[in-house]
DNA sequence: GAAAAATGGGTAGTATATGCCGTGGCTCGA
DNA sequence: TCGAGCCACGGCATATACTACCCATTTTTC
């Protein structure tokens, strides 16, 4: 499910992930997250949970706020 | 689905809640959120998803990040 | 300008988030 | 005692998050 807010979200992901050097491919392998679902998180369409975005701050080395709005 | 994390955001909720002088059913109610499905969260048995962090903080008046640890 | 890397986007099945119904246990004031 | 407000907790139905694949397209690199 798509909302403003997912898309907020995934860019904001996005934008650190790529901060970060990883590739969607590197981020998915070490979260255990399959890759073309990272890539459906980045495009918000998808309603995430919060422990995957925890999952996901946490292999960015980054806040789980920080990925927050 | 229980994890510390969700425990973590239940009892980070309910004391926001608490403080804003909010019943759980009230804030169900605003929210149109289910007022079980409310003490689910509380109590940290279920695994919420991020547009529903964003409305409860949207109805307590704080920030979606204020709720996470 | 071709190979390789990175990403987009689909699909089928499973797990689970969420909604909706209820029961019962408190506390407090009428 | 009795009702009202507040909450814990459970069962079941449905919507959807998530997994595990797949192939196509773009972007990067040489």
């Amino acid at each position: 499910m798509g909302s403003p807010i997912c898309e907020a979200f995934g860019r904001n992901l996005r934008a650190i992930r790529k901060s970060k050097g990883f590739s969607q491919e590197r981020l998915a392998h070490e979260t255990g997250i399959d890759r073309s679902y990272v890539g459906k998180i980045e495009r918000g369409e998808v309603n995430i949970t919060i422990e995957k975005i925890y999952l996901l701050a946490d292999h960015l080395q980054c806040s789980p706020k920080d990925l927050l709005i």
